[in-house]
RNA sequence: GCGCCGUUCGUCUAGGGGUUAGGACACCACCCUUUCACGGUGGUAACACGGGUUCGAUUCCCGUACGGCGUACCA
């Protein structure tokens, strides 16, 4: 009988959630409802200095904008909790304190000064890897070099110490990565990482075993980041005794730069102007580290989620659009990609035009009329509506059919240049006559009715209809481009048509 | 530096010992159209390099190059 899938997200609470947070999350959330496990969050607060107050709220309110819910979290509680680390703050000595019985840790009281020491001496004697380990250790000052006397001494005088595991010097770790596969360290070339820091607390190494192994978590799915520590994290799980509980490991692809190298970071955002968060963020501390989230860029969640779902997995298909839950039935580790993703946004904005396009109009409409409303502009719900249909093929997020429905509210201020500059006389005079027509016709309109009154108008003046068309649309809406002008003259009646020709006609005459 | 991981069109990717190397985004052209967009049709464009193994390698192995991550009492 296979265990129930139990997966965790183990953000920690230092800022806003990068979007390879929310894929990681995803991905994880994938996996959990496909194997109808559970997804659990568990807040990695045990850096106390990097605690930033309303991070984990964000984090929160984030995945649940994505429509990533979890089975477990500080927020809904579950049979593990508490689900934040610094909550469980007594419960990770012990473990510490065991592997020291056993000789697989130790105690160490090196200053920070004399860790960098060491680290400057090595560097000058050029040694390969300059780090706390099997042979370093036995110059520094800890359990293993002082006297037994003196460190009890240390200990009993409440002397700061933090504790270290024992990395063996001579040894072979193997780990068969879900993604990966087979993944095979000599721990020569680790070292004696810190387990309990000096203020009492786990480090992320020491935590995340003892939660995994006591929230019965059966597959840790994580950033690639983590690939260097995972034969670490192996070797707690035999020293505690929990080799036949370890969870499995997949470590995803991480997300780079779109240009040139490195991780995807909150400067590329700004740097290419794209969001890189999921919600805008607030930093109580730092205005500079303020950020744009995908939400209110006019992103939805289902295209985001979309999208951010074939970043380093694919289905096997050639189905570019799903849904969450066909996103659950057709999500499996075997298919996530080893290799860096380059970011394109370009592909994010294609998803929300995707999406947009097969909104429902009724909620669209409804956006519509909210931002009409913030402007103190009545509209009836069919009129938003019509406005909706009309919009929406040429729009790629929400706010695209707002600022284009904008025109059909106010009169234009202003008149594009390039447009304005193909003005001609003889489209002036045609429009002068058509907005007479409009002005006999007076009132409500429709677009055949408009559309019937102009083809009279240039068969009389015997001028093609296609020449006239661009300096109408200039003039009604002060737009080069844009929807079928016969629907706009609907939409604006035909009083208010006319006066915009002639309104056109005045501001535009100087132009000729 | 050292360790680990990776490398198919510009980007995301499918594929895998013998294929015209497939799809999507972007780009270009044409069609539709009063314009823009949508839509449709078509197009440009890729197996990093060098050695093996093999009848045959883009696919398997080894190097090299390039890239990524890690190398904290950060996660």
């Amino acid at each position: 009988m296979e265990k129930t899938v139990r997966v965790r997200f183990a953000p920690s609470p230092t800022g806003a959630l990068h979007i390879g947070g929310v894929r990681t999350a995803l991905f994880n959330y994938l996996f959990a409802k496909k194997h109808h496990g559970q997804f659990l969050i568990r807040i990695e607060d045990t850096d106390q200095t990097r605690f930033v107050p309303g991070a984990e709220e964000y984090i929160l309110k984030a995945l649940a904008w994505c429509g990533i819910i979890a089975d477990e979290s500080p927020a809904v509680g579950g049979p593990c909790a508490p689900y934040r680390q610094s909550e469980r703050k007594a419960m990770y000595a012990q473990y510490a304190y065991r592997m020291i019985e056993e000789g697989n840790a130790y105690y160490a009281f090196d200053t920070e000064q004399e860790l960098e020491e060491m680290r400057e001496r090595l560097k000058a004697a050029r040694v390969a890897s300059p780090q706390y380990n099997a042979v370093t250790r036995m110059q520094m000052k800890n359990s293993l070099t002082l006297p037994e006397e003196e460190v009890k001494e240390r200990l009993a005088s409440g002397a700061p110490y933090v504790i270290r595991v024992k990395m063996p010097r001579k040894d072979e770790v193997r780990l068969n990565d879900l993604v990966r596969g087979w993944v095979v360290v000599h721990t020569s070339t680790l070292d004696d990482k810190v387990l309990l820091k000096s203020d009492g607390m786990p480090t992320y190494h020491l935590a995340n075993v003892v939660d995994d192994y006591l929230m019965k978590i059966t597959h840790v799915i994580r950033g690639e980041e983590w690939l260097p520590s995972a034969p670490l994290h192996v070797l707690l799980y035999k020293y505690l005794g929990w080799e036949a509980q370890m969870p499995q490991f997949a470590h995803l692809p991480l997300l780079l730069k779109p240009d040139g190298n490195g991780k995807l970071s909150k400067r590329d955002g700004d740097r290419l102007g794209f969001p890189v968060f999921p919600l805008n963020w607030q930093d109580p501390f730092k205005p500079e580290d303020n950020a744009s989230g995908y939400k209110e860029a006019g992103y939805f969640p289902d295209a985001f989620i979309n999208f951010l779902a074939l970043l380093g997995w694919n289905p096997g298909t050639t189905q570019e659009i799903f849904s969450m839950q066909e996103l659950i039935e057709a999500f499996s580790i075997e298919r996530i990609n080893k290799a860096g993703i380059k970011f394109d946004i370009d592909k994010a904005r294609w998803y929300n035009q995707q999406y947009l396009k097969h909104k429902d109009e009724a909620e669209l409409a409804t956006y519509l009329l909210g931002e009409l409303s913030k402007h103190k502009v009545e509209c009836s719900v069919e009129k938003a509506q019509k406005i909706v249909r009309l919009m929406k093929e040429r729009a790629v997020f929400l706010s695209d059919i707002w600022s284009e429905a904008q025109y059909l509210f106010f009169s234009p201020k202003d008149y594009d240049e390039k447009a304005a500059a193909k003005w001609s006389s003889e489209a002036a005079s045609v429009l002068a006559e058509y907005a007479k027509d409009l002005s006999a016709h007076s009132g409500s309109i429709d677009a055949e009715k408009a559309k019937q009154l102009l083809h009279d108008r240039t068969e009389q003046m015997q001028i093609k209809i296609g020449k006239i068309m661009p300096a109408l649309r200039l003039a009604l809406t002060g737009r080069a481009a844009g929807p079928d002008l016969m629907d706009i003259i609907m939409l604006l009646g035909a009083d208010e048509a006319a006066s915009r020709i002639q309104a056109a006609l005045l501001h535009l005459k100087v132009a000729v």
